[in-house]
DNA sequence: GCGACAG
DNA sequence: ATCTTGTCGC
């Protein structure tokens, strides 16, 4: 059990990083290395693997790292539980973005795991999610967008979610989601899976 | 009070 | 996320 002043406390520091975020276009077809960083769990012990992958040539290399994981799921605090020992697994790595499993600005307080891994490493990432945690969708043309408060904060393909983390904006996320679901994630959600079996 | 709720 | 077999559908 987390304690409410607790809960209370972290909001302010996830207000703060929302404040420190820069949304700026990056573009990306000037891509060379694109990493994807994920987690499973076996019990209390989180297994996180961080795949880079050469976009030309599709040659990866990983790096992965576990260890026990006390701070509970709280839907909106995903990063307590997560961003730990996945900028573990990231540490060393080279490449040019970063895609996190989760949401970067479609979170309540704009401020999803994507973003706070974004703003702490002052690097570009990209929240990619397999469900909604915030906003509402509307679709406008040939894309569907999430809209919180007012603004577009990320877009839905297939049934995945892309938002800005940091240093990306909302057409990376569109240009991201129309290649399909990033083979560096499905990578390292595969090795995070078979990791754990043993 | 009730429903929603990333992984 | 994880627990879990077969099964309906493209």
């Amino acid at each position: 059990m987390v304690e409410k002043h607790l809960l209370e406390f972290l909001e302010k520091l996830q207000f703060l990083i929302s404040r420190n975020i820069n949304i700026e276009h990056y573009g990306i077809e000037k891509i060379k290395r694109i990493c994807g960083v994920d987690v499973a769990y076996k019990g209390n012990i989180g297994f996180s693997v961080a795949v880079s992958m050469d976009v030309s040539t599709e040659e990866y290399q990983y790096k992965s790292y576990s260890g026990e994981v006390s701070f509970p799921y709280i839907p909106g605090f995903l990063f307590m539980r997560e961003a730990p020992i996945m900028m573990k697994a990231i540490e060393g790595l080279e490449c040019d973005l970063l895609l996190v499993d989760g949401h970067g600005l479609a979170h309540p307080r704009k401020s999803g795991i994507a973003t706070v891994i974004g703003v702490l490493l002052d690097f570009p990432t990209i929240g990619v999610a397999k469900s909604r945690l915030a906003g509402e969708l509307i679709t406008e043309g040939d894309i569907v967008y999430v809209y919180l408060g007012g603004q577009k904060v990320g877009v839905k393909f297939g049934r995945f979610f892309y938002s800005p983390g940091n240093k990306v904006d909302l057409q990376d996320c569109i240009d991201l989601g129309r290649r399909g679901y990033p083979k560096v994630l499905k990578i390292a959600d595969m090795l995070t899976k078979k990791l754990k079996k043993e």
